[in-house]
DNA sequence: TGTACATCAGTGAACGCGCGTTCACTGATGTAC
DNA sequence: TGTACATCAGTGAACGCGCGTTCACTGATGTAC
């Protein structure tokens, strides 16, 4: 907590409570999961009477919501990181290692904040606010349109058919993030980070498999 | 309810509460998931003080352990009838459909009970209790080791090198497995029942592309 | 530049809820003789 | 076959907990004049 953090909360309006519960929030799913984003620990956390985040969110759902879209943001950056330290040549191996990145950036922030990427899936809503910019990363981005450039690049370059392209996304999708619940909830628990990491690419091999055949 | 259960509830000893309360759980959970599975709610409809479950369980935990263990069991018997109801000519025919089968049973009693679903995958321990017998179905065996029988005839029938072997059930899962939270708790949620079946065989081809090449 | 006042963003106390769990108890059952 | 009694499987009342949410309120801020 910085000095100027401090003295914000000191003060009798907190200065951007909105963004602070947010944070706090954060650090509630990061801890355990979506479960333990509860109102009342927020602004426990803040410092700040209970009652006074009803000043910026409707009910505890809406706190929960903003958070969850939150967490999505933090998971873009993430495979933003990946996908930015793509250096290949050649169209069809950039395009390769992009739908790479995608996947292991997406399993890595699993492993590594099991409880925000619990939280960023909690969605309760549709596809389309997948996309909303508060879900995105800092290169504007949502994880879900940054698995759309990886397979369209596939496409383009000629190693995927068009014909396969449809919905590609939710392939993809639901194997990494299958393998990624087996690892942080389900019975590869146990795994370690070695053996997860190498699996993690088995199953993205198994992807590229079924999109380039 | 049938006759002889009113009259068990009537009794002051039920007959056999420990299995009419996993029962009441299995509700629960078919309702609203795991965390639905509440000790006074189950005993509540069993018809019993909230007490009485101590005598046939350490603690809520305990109850919804035997619930999970009990709803991956009904998993199990509803993917034995899809592997049961095949019946192709030539080894590798049946080897394929076998893998289909579990992929498109698992998924299918993830969209009809996205609660018990959930509640199977809850499992708060490792690997071993994943091949526990009172997980199984009626043909005595549990969801994963129907998956491992449907690999090893893949590579039986030699269209799947031993070499990819190795631990492929979780990438058969993993597809799977993610596909089914999409559709029951994620971005596919609103997805007609058509097209999640139609999905779901383009993630067993998928699955089927990596394993087979 | 100073002041009146509406509005905004907090406080403090309280509510009802359902939960898991514990306590001391009692009715039913079955076994030894 | 009958009975004493240990054991088993329930009951009923109560506990403390943390939660979301509402109420009437007050201190701080900023805008009109």
């Amino acid at each position: 907590m910085t000095v100027s953090e401090v003295a914000a909360r000191r003060r009798y309006h907190h200065g951007d409570l909105r963004q602070a519960l947010i944070t706090a929030g954060l650090e509630l799913a990061a801890e355990n999961g979506p479960d333990a984003v509860v109102l009342r620990e927020a602004t426990r956390r803040v410092g700040v009477s209970p009652n006074a985040a009803y000043r910026h969110f409707a009910d505890r759902d809406a706190l929960l919501d903003a958070v969850s879209s939150a967490a999505t943001s933090r998971l873009a950056t993430a495979i933003d990181a990946h996908f930015d330290a793509i250096t290949h040549d050649g169209p069809g191996d950039v395009a390769r290692a992009r739908l790479r990145a995608v996947g292991t950036g997406y399993v890595a922030f699993a492993v590594e904040h099991p409880g925000l990427f619990r939280t960023a899936f909690f969605v309760p809503s549709d596809l389309e606010r997948a996309t909303s910019s508060e879900k995105a990363g800092p290169g504007g981005r949502t994880p879900f349109q940054l698995l759309t450039v990886a397979i369209d690049g596939l496409v383009a370059s000629g190693l995927m058919p068009a014909s396969r392209r449809p919905n590609a996304e939710f392939l993809a999708w639901s194997a990494v993030h299958g393998f990624a619940l087996l690892v942080i909830d389900g019975p590869l628990r146990a795994l370690p980070r070695g053996a997860v990491d190498a699996t993690a690419q088995r199953v993205i091999d198994m992807v590229e498999a079924g999109f380039t055949k």
